[in-house]
DNA sequence: TCTGGGGTCCTAGGACCC
DNA sequence: TCTGGGGTCCTAGGACCC
């Protein structure tokens, strides 16, 4: 049995317990250039706006209706989840963060009325956190994410599923008949695994429920689809097809990109932005405690912009692995440099480091003659720990152009932004 | 004026080898 | 010189997730 656990509305859910004022009414929070939606507060959802608009066309609404818009604090946001998880982790015997706001859980073998714990789970994090969610449980993942949503639109779309599914849905506790309901009134599309390509061929097909998904053969659904597909149907009839990765294997890539707040021209700026992306995503590459043997750099026009569009990006391989800020950021100013052209107004650009392997693994031969290695990743790591400790950019490695900002590349600050100073360590916590 | 920022996995097809 | 078929590796692109 597994359950899923799922906070509602999370970051426009965060902002409104942090800020009273603004409980009711409709938020939605901005990405960082204030550019779209990315997350909606039950009441903005209910105005109707979609998501991922661009602000500058739901923007009216502040006027006519009062919404109110917020830049992503992204800080309060994982401070809040990583509460979230540990209250979570008391719902079963392992649990799997699967996103920020949401976590399964292996419930198997644990005795005693399931349903009543998952209301107890959702209790603790109303009582700790001031947040509500929905909790799902079923004999897959697949089932589990799917009685979650039926455990919220119970409550928010009244008349789709029985009201007593409402905040916590289990599937065991219903009968055949009751569950085949339940996937009857669930749209195709709304399926774990099912996006809006294969859910639009699916609904040509006349599959137009996730019963009638759950009723095609898996070997025809894998002869078209493909395996992905196959084991989502599996998984609809029952059959576990997905475990739970209680520990998360090391990222096979990470990266950092960003949108430019207005465009960028110049060789100049460009190299200041991809060099400071590198350094971050060499941040993160060192946390995992991997090295990398490629860079991978790319820069592109705006695809909402009239034609010409411009889009390169280029592999920069390491002569030997590394976690070093200063060779990651060479690497990467040698790409930017490769697919530069003057005269293109540039709205994104990225870096992604690749061919990750664990640091300890990389072979001694390539040290060889590179007697200051060791402390170079001394030196690495003083840097991350006074960065985290005092907070990014107090430290800056130099020596490679990853200096501080001369081109107003970022994204402009909002007005928006709201300057919170509350940490979560002020807030009363829950024994475990 | 203004359109997010991350990731994962699978598949098809080409190159190459025997 | 001509040739089949199978295996493996790599890459680009597509689809999905939040």
């Amino acid at each position: 049995m597994f359950g899923l656990v799922d906070l509602s509305n999370f970051y426009a859910s965060c902002e409104q317990t942090f800020r009273p004022s603004l409980r009711g009414k409709p938020v939605v929070v901005l990405g960082s250039n204030d550019g779209c939606v990315i997350a909606r507060s039950q009441e903005a959802k209910a105005l109707g706006v979609p998501m991922g608009a661009p602000w500058f066309k739901v923007s009216h609404l502040a006027q006519s209706a009062g919404l109110v818009a917020l830049s992503a604090n992204f800080p309060l946001i994982g401070d809040m989840s990583a509460r979230f998880m540990s209250l979570a982790a008391g719902f079963g015997h392992q649990l799997e963060a699967y996103s920020v706001d949401e976590a399964f859980a292996d419930l198997s073998g644990i005795p005693g009325d399931l349903t009543l714990r998952g209301f107890k789970i959702r209790a603790r994090i109303r009582q700790w956190l001031g947040l509500e969610c929905g909790v799902g449980l079923g004999g897959t993942k697949t089932l589990a994410k799917l009685a979650n949503l039926v455990s919220k639109d119970a409550e928010r779309k009244p008349g789709r599923y029985p009201a007593h599914l409402a905040g916590v849905c289990n599937f065991g506790d219903l009968s055949q008949a009751q569950l085949e309901a339940v996937m009857r009134a669930t749209a195709v599309g709304d399926v774990w695994g099912v996006g809006r390509r294969y859910g639009a061929q699916l609904l040509e097909l006349g599959v137009v429920s996730a019963w009638d998904l759950a009723q095609l053969p898996p070997s025809l659904v894998r002869k078209r689809w493909g395996l992905v597909l196959e084991r989502t149907v599996l998984e609809l009839q029952g059959v576990s097809c997905i475990d739970l990765e209680a520990v998360p294997g090391p990222k096979k890539q990470v990266g950092v990109s960003r949108s430019f707040g207005k465009g960028l021209e110049g060789l100049d700026g460009l190299l200041e932005a991809v060099g400071e992306f590198a350094a971050r995503a060499a941040v993160k590459l060192r946390k995992q405690g991997s090295v990398a043997g490629q860079v991978f750099v790319f820069a592109q026009t705006s695809p909402f912009r009239p034609p010409p569009h411009f889009s390169r990006g280029l592999c920069v391989p390491l002569a030997s692995a590394s976690a070093d800020t200063r060779v990651l950021v060479a690497a990467a100013h040698a790409g930017v440099r490769a697919i530069f052209q003057s005269g293109v107004e540039f709205n994104k650009a990225g870096v992604f480091l690749l061919d990750l392997c664990p640091a300890n693994r990389r072979q001694e031969a390539f040290d060889f003659g590179e007697m200051g290695s060791e402390i170079d990743e001394q030196l690495m790591a003083t840097v991350d720990h006074l960065n985290q400790r005092f907070g990014r950019g107090t430290v800056l490695v130099g020596g490679a152009g990853n200096t501080r900002r001369k081109t107003d590349w970022s994204p402009k600050q909002s007005r928006l932004t709201p300057q919170y100073t509350t940490r979560l360590s002020d807030i009363p916590v829950a024994k475990a």
